[in-house]
DNA sequence: CGGCGACGCTGATCTGCCTCAGTTCATTGT
DNA sequence: ACAATGAACTGAGGCAGATCAGCGTCGCCG
């Protein structure tokens, strides 16, 4: 899997070893092309017409609001990832998605879809996979709140983005751009906002992570994966589990 | 849907209305039925040679150990859900899985399975549907986490459970037996036992409801939706969606 | 140019929840 | 009959992280 391809065969490359056959019926997948300004909600919840997309470029955002104004970000979208591919099969959305940046995003019809995994079936596993990947961050996302210190949990997020990121070429073991504020940090860890920055400080005076003006360098990863009981099985299973 | 039926074709009656046709054979499903014993991990992390199974009775629930011993309960299966079915086809089992109590169950084979969904293609819809609700229950439990003070939490959960067992008729608006321990409901909230301990006192001044003696009892469910914030369209659907 | 909003950053104070260290009660085993 | 165990429960003290209030910097716009 190199450079050539889109976000969205690469990372299924990490689940399933593609054939060029396989590839190039994926990037004819990506239909419509649309561009989502940041901060306009894309979808909200109850909404039903939603149609499916794959991020071409630009960083999403999934959350609830609670009547008290806070919410918490579920998840994050990166390049590559699929946006309401469940939803759009079986309910209404049941929550909002904020676009972080400026967004390309391709429309999937569903018909597309299906017809797709029926001549190449091997993608339809890919997909199944990625699904199952979402749910275990998700999953992941549970055990850092209720479990994890503020300080162990930013540095489990980060990471989790920096091995996401790397999956689909957007950045290395040593660092990545990342557009986040320390306010979208805040309401994805379940913490202020005030202490996101001081955790921020102190992962940075311990030597372990800088994320300051959009980039995040990792200046020692052992240290940073020992402190946040990183396991990022999870992520790629360390290469294409399906030959 | 009446009490003939098996807790799993109740659940599923909740998304899809089923004939006659469609209900039998789903009980058909229920292959070779196996007992588990309180407390003795079904399934480890890491195991990979798992079974599928649905819930006949007695509860179970999905955990992750942190190395410092704390733990965090995903989420609980009750009587009619079903356990890895995700896992079996997909990945290892990234998390454990505990028997609360007693537990009967019947180990499905996905083969069987598959025929089910060609021969009734709209119990593969009720499947899926299942299947979105667990996520949206794991989102719902991420967003108490994170943002619900542990009363609030506490309600939320209390309820959802409730909405729960009622839909497999276990349990009404105005109460049903719950097995946890006071331990259990810490590991899943994220709090500690001693703390959950005051918020079930506080809950019972309070007159909303009372958990003792191995049963919830709910004296003013207005209250406590209102103090939960809870929203249980996505649990039931107020009804199936799909006549 | 000055004003304004976003964002990063900081000190002081407050509080929700944790930890520690028990007691009580019911159940089980010997 | 008496330990042993486990769960519910309680008080005291401590701490992680929230809240409040404020400052500095930058980019944008009239």
């Amino acid at each position: 899997m190199d450079a050539r391809h889109s976000p969205f065969a690469r990372k299924l490359g990490a689940f399933v070893a593609l054939s060029e056959k396989e590839v190039s019926a994926l990037d004819r997948l990506h239909g419509r092309r649309k561009v989502f300004s940041a901060g306009k909600d894309m979808v909200h919840q109850g909404q039903t017409d939603q149609a499916a997309y794959i991020l071409a470029s630009g960083w999403v955002c999934s959350y609830k609001i609670l009547s008290d104004g806070t919410r918490q970000i579920v998840d994050f979208q990166i390049p590559g990832d699929s946006l309401g591919l469940r939803s759009v099969l079986f309910r209404t959305s049941d929550h909002n998605i904020e676009p972080v940046t400026q967004v390309e995003a391709s429309e999937v019809l569903v018909s597309d879809l299906l017809e797709t995994f029926s001549e190449t079936p091997r993608l339809a596993t890919a997909v199944l996979w990625a699904a199952s990947r979402d749910e275990a961050m998700v999953v992941e996302h549970l055990v850092s709140i209720g479990r994890r210190h503020a300080k162990e949990r930013t540095a489990h997020f980060l990471l989790e983005l920096g091995a996401r990121l790397k999956l689909v070429g957007l950045g290395s073991t040593s660092g990545y751009a990342c557009p986040l504020s320390q306010y979208l940090l805040a309401d994805t860890l379940g913490l202020s906002a005030v202490h996101i920055n001081r955790v921020l400080r102190e992962l940075r005076e311990d030597g372990l992570v800088t994320f300051q003006h959009g980039h995040v360098e990792i200046h020692d990863l052992d240290g940073l994966v020992d402190l946040a009981e990183f396991d990022k099985t999870y992520l790629d299973h360390d290469g294409p589990l399906l030959k």
